[in-house]
DNA sequence: TACAAAATCGAAAACGTTTTCGGTAAAATC
DNA sequence: GATTTTACCGAAAACGTTTTCGATTTTGTA
């Protein structure tokens, strides 16, 4: 009960292994007659190539790994679906990991996969990654990397991102526009480059309009938690009561801001306005809905491994490969968080 | 800049590749001496197993399959952190695809994962499989598979489940015993196990209540989607404006049907109340809060890798592996979409 | 000192594939 | 008919590891 080898059809054919081998990868140099032969006895065998052997000829896996924060999470289960979706277009197929957000542990899961040998990297970063020499030496061994999200500015191999910045500075816009005097913001931790730039983008938006910056209004976070949301909402009624709007740095947390205030009987969007970030499906199921920035995070996935599928391709061609930076739109979506 | 093998530290040690290779794994014939020899000049040159070398000559690649429906779903990307973080303790990595509840693809899918010689195969199966000889081929071949949560009672392999019938009865005795005098049902597509076992669960506990079952109160849907449950929503409001109670198989149609009720200022659940299935995450942010069963997805993912190890383990040592169903507890989380 | 037992090592085969390179036979050219 | 070209095939090496089995050396025993 043995798989089928090249050996097998070699021997039931009286030809060589060589030849068997390159009948069925259409070499040239057989004729067509044994070729067919060949095809014909591989197929009623139902031979299947042995990856183990191909992987260990070639040195290639056809198979990528991937780090998440976190799974559990409709924007990057969305990324994996169309990472995994576009990589099984190319033949590629897909290990994930998750970094629970720890550097520690995603340093161990980068480690995991060069010993598997995948021939090249997805990552987002965890929070807590401050330090990327486990980055740099992956791409120093030329294994080809692509950042996707969570990224960091100085390391010089390719992203897929949308401009977080600019989409903060939208919503923060939005709100003033809907006549909100009084901006409060949600951020996440201090590290990760996204949540700095939606910071920046809140910020930049409010000198814009001649608004004045109060660092009291901006309240940080660690856990992106339905609680914490809850938490925050609480700590502003007690203590900015003139606060009318506040754009929160990812959907969750506004969920469980206004689900705080819907208990507290504060009135959305006429007391305090709220814009999330993300566009969570459950956004649009809450009452009120919100209004949040939506970030494509299919596209994403796609996206990310097409950048590497390049990479790989032109590593195989001994090809320098130039990194690339790649943005993707996001959209402000309007729904009855903010007024109109 | 190629990576250390064996042999090179045979060389510098002036040993044999088989010293070497005997001296890392601990074999017990060779010398304290050249094993701690061996060991440090491994260490300095940080020496790593080429995988695709082992893989070949092992048979087996610690890697594992998975097989989902669907990525993007609450309950699922549970089950897919659960199996990932098992895996991970036991040293083994897990390649995910997605089936998209199309049999066809599913096909295609665990043929990928055979040719990729997995070392065994965690599944959920798709709606449209009816016919299971993909499956029995693959047991007939000695690879280990398990399946969990949709199941085909049929065949025999490990399963882990939760008991669908019994949940579904627990649920609907809670809207009888808080008042409902008539109950709907939304049930799932005709195929899979577990919508057949809810709605019997549904039908049994009206039955065994003294109530009709009334075949026109069951609405069947293909897609499990928001715009379901709104869609139902509606209709039963001009189809049956006596009903005041409705099980759902999935929360996320609950919640469009909650959502459609609200607009309608339909009362709940005063006018109707409302039992859901899963506890997605959303079901507790959503006003008002969705009384449901909790389906344990993390915890059933942990399990289904479990059951697999065992299985790994037993082929290895060629004892025959006994299929096993384990049943996990779900629990009925009340919550204000049912009276009290 | 002689011999048996134990400790230590290495040659070689094996896993199944891919690819280079040389060789033979057939066809084409003169 | 001799020579060149083309078509076709296969031997062999290589990828890096694991493991069997025999060989050698060292230690222990009488």
């Amino acid at each position: 009960m043995k798989p089928v080898t090249l050996k097998d059809i070699a021997e039931t054919l009286g030809i060589s292994v060589t030849t068997v081998s390159k009948a069925l990868k259409g070499y040239p140099d057989v004729s067509k007659k044994t070729r067919a032969l060949v095809k014909e006895l591989a197929e009623t065998l139902n031979y299947k190539p042995n990856a183990f052997a191909v992987n260990l000829r070639t040195e290639e896996s056809k198979t990528i790994g991937l780090i998440i924060p976190e799974i559990v999470h409709h924007f990057f289960s969305s990324v994996i679906k169309g990472i995994i979706s576009q990589a099984e277009k190319k033949g590629y197929l897909v290990i994930i990991l998750q970094s629970n957000e720890s550097y520690a542990l995603e340093k161990k899961q980068l480690d995991l996969l060069m010993n598997k040998r995948v021939d090249g990297i997805l990552i987002s970063l965890a929070n807590g990654t401050a330090d990327f020499k486990h980055i740099t030496d992956i791409m120093d061994q030329g294994k080809p990397i692509v950042m996707f999200d969570k990224i960091a500015k100085i390391i010089k191999c390719s992203k897929v991102i949308i401009d977080d910045r600019k989409a903060a500075y939208t919503a923060t816009q939005h709100l003033i526009d809907t006549g909100c005097k009084r901006i409060a913001h949600f951020r996440g931790p201090l590290l990760p480059q996204n949540s700095i730039d939606r910071f920046l983008g809140y910020k930049k938006a409010l000198l814009d309009n001649n608004m004045t910056y109060d660092p009291s209004l901006v309240y940080i976070f660690d856990d992106m938690t339905f609680e914490v949301g809850e938490m925050f909402a609480r700590k502003i009624l007690s203590e900015h009561t003139d606060v009318d709007g506040i754009f929160v740095n990812t959907d969750l947390v506004a969920i469980g801001a206004i689900t705080e205030f819907n208990r507290q009987d504060i009135k959305i969007p006429e007391d305090i306005s709220i814009v999330g970030f993300s566009n969570w499906f459950m956004s649009s199921a809450i009452t009120p809905s919100l209004t949040t920035i939506n970030q494509p995070g299919f596209e994403m996935g796609k996206m990310a491994f097409k950048q590497l599928y390049k990479e790989l391709k032109a590593k195989k061609k001994k090809k320098d490969i130039v990194p690339k930076i790649i943005e993707l739109e996001t959209k402000l979506v309007k729904r009855n968080s903010t007024r109109f």
